[in-house]
RNA sequence: GUCCCCAUGGAGUAGUGGUUAGCUCACCACCCUUUCAAGGUGGUAGCAGGGGUUCAAAUCCCCUUGGGGACGCCA
């Protein structure tokens, strides 16, 4: 394929929505696949809702994904400028030779008058749409209006007969009775195009070789194909992909959890693992691969492996995901991402070496970097607490302060502080004892680690210290 | 209301006329093990329903049902 030229065309009136993302990702990724161009376009012709906030956020969540564009805000190229409010003088120039070849007309209508129409043919079981009052009006009749103050907008004259058909990569062919179809509004009483009519236009200007956007587009395309006839260009092709739903098969929304990409960057997700699970919703390969690679990703993905249908997010796929992607960083690497969270918590980072060894102690347990503080935070602080769980359960057993006070004896009495040693010596003292290990691992464990769950016992208490071992074990009697 | 789209276990999906319907997440069990994880092994669970076409249908056609989307001087 030559010269693919594929866009991403967000409004800047919210955050960046998941499936925003999705739309954003296989628009890049097919972009890349076919070393072709990605471009961002800023459709902000909605000047009331419009916000710079809401731009921001779109730009810092596609940064954050690494889908980056070729042209677009920020990155000037041929076919700019990239926002479509200043583009309005070529939506006024299609428009205009509209208007000349008679396939668009100025409509007076009123808001009253055309909400009063759309209530009539709803009524009377039609699809709501225009009468198409003001389609062969008078010049007189025009002035009159004029002089009155009214503002027109500019319709599109829509042919009323036969069908249309989009011949789309995904769904195959769809079509559409034209008689259905109204003369909608090209351009708004302000003179500004409106979406239907900016995005063939604008797409026409940059050469967009494929329109991939989300499925509840369709029914929006046999307009925007008949404009495209009307202005005699060639079609791009359309590629409609699937919508993401929420557990209850309902649009993705708020009360399904989050659903704007930075609050997935806040939460400490992974970059990669927000890509990979992005692509698996809607897409997949023939053997069901599920992880990949961003090279990877790019190479094997094409519009046939993408799906019909709506997808359901699924929270904790994305959260197997994760802790896929933070097993296999490397441990520099995954202290450095985790760092923003550990400062947040407080925790002492003056020395690094310790920090990383507390990190790769947990690594494998992690699922999102948020997760880290409270997985490490009794390893580097001084005082820690223990939990019900870790006094109930184990300090409280029968015998625990018998094994504790022989241990801390013994440790008392060592030179060599090391993994190794401490284990020989536990173990040492089981058989001595005649005990089970586990009747005195656990209860050592959550005497200096003030939980049931950790790292390996002896690494643990090796990296905590001599010292800082006997304290905590002193501490923890006051318990049994 | 009108038009359009979609339909394989709880979730994501493979499958394009002949398969014991495969894979991943989740769930359960067991193994490993000092804990939690990770890992390993196994398991529960699916072609929405009804008609055709065919020797043969998850796969092709029709209908029903269900879900979703669109119908704005929003995008």
């Amino acid at each position: 394929m030559k010269n693919v030229r594929v866009r991403f065309a967000p409004s800047p009136t919210g955050y960046l929505h998941l499936g925003g993302a999705r739309t954003a990702l296989f628009n890049w990724l097919f972009a890349r696949h076919h070393k072709g161009s990605f471009i961002l376009r800023i459709e902000d012709t909605d000047s009331q809702r419009s916000t710079d906030e809401a731009l921001e956020v779109i730009i810092k969540g596609l940064r954050w994904l690494g889908l980056d564009w070729d042209e677009g805000p920020e990155k000037e190229g041929e076919y700019g400028p990239y926002f479509q409010a200043q583009r309005t003088e070529v939506h006024r120039k299609y428009a205009d030779r509209l208007v000349r070849e008679g396939k668009a007309y100025f409509c007076y209508c009123s808001p009253e008058e055309l909400e009063s129409m759309r209530k009539k043919a709803r009524e009377e079981g039609k699809p709501p749409k225009y009468n198409g009052r003001c389609r062969d009006q008078s010049d007189e009749q025009r002035k009159e209006y004029e002089e009155q103050g009214r503002k027109p907008v500019l319709r599109f004259r829509t042919r009323q007969e036969g069908t249309t058909k989009i011949n789309d990569l995904i769904h195959g062919e769809l079509s559409f009775e034209n008689s259905l179809l109204d003369d909608f509004i090209i351009l708004k009483s302000t003179g500004t195009a409106t979406y239907n009519f900016a995005v063939v236009t604008d797409d026409i200007e940059m050469k967009i070789t494929h329109v991939i956007r989300g499925d509840d587009h369709i029914s929006n395309t046999p307009r925007q194909i008949l404009l495209y006839e009307a202005l005699g260009s060639t079609l791009p092709e359309f590629a409609h992909i699937p919508m993401i739903f929420g557990s209850d098969r309902a649009k993705l929304s708020k009360r399904h959890g989050a659903v704007a990409v930075t609050e997935y960057m806040k939460e400490g997700y992974l970059r990669e693992a927000m890509v990979n699970y992005l692509a698996l919703l809607g897409w997949s390969t023939t053997d069901s691969q599920q992880i990949f690679e961003l090279d990877d990703l790019i190479n094997k993905f094409t519009l046939k492996g993408c799906s019909k249908s709506a997808s359901v997010f699924d929270f904790k796929k994305l959260e197997w995901l994760n802790g896929e992607y933070v097993r296999k960083m490397n441990i520099d690497e995954l202290t450095e991402k985790a760092m923003p969270f550990i400062l947040d918590a407080n925790l002492n980072v003056e020395d690094k070496e310790k920090l990383r060894k507390a990190v790769s102690l947990e690594q494998e347990k992690i699922k999102l970097l948020k997760d880290i503080p409270g997985l490490i935070d009794f390893m580097l602080k001084d005082d820690i607490g223990y939990t019900d769980k870790a006094v109930a359960k184990v300090l409280k057993k029968e015998g625990s302060r018998e094994v504790l006070s022989d241990i801390m004896e013994k440790i008392n009495g060592m030179d060599d502080f090391s993994e190794k040693e401490l284990e020989e010596m536990v173990r040492e003292y089981c058989r001595r004892k005649d005990l089970k290990t586990g009747k005195v691992f656990h209860p050592l464990r959550a005497a200096v680690s003030g939980r049931t769950t950790g790292p390996g016992l002896f690494v643990m208490l090796e990296f905590i210290g001599k010292e800082r071992v006997l304290k905590r074990i002193e501490e923890s009697m006051k318990y049994t």
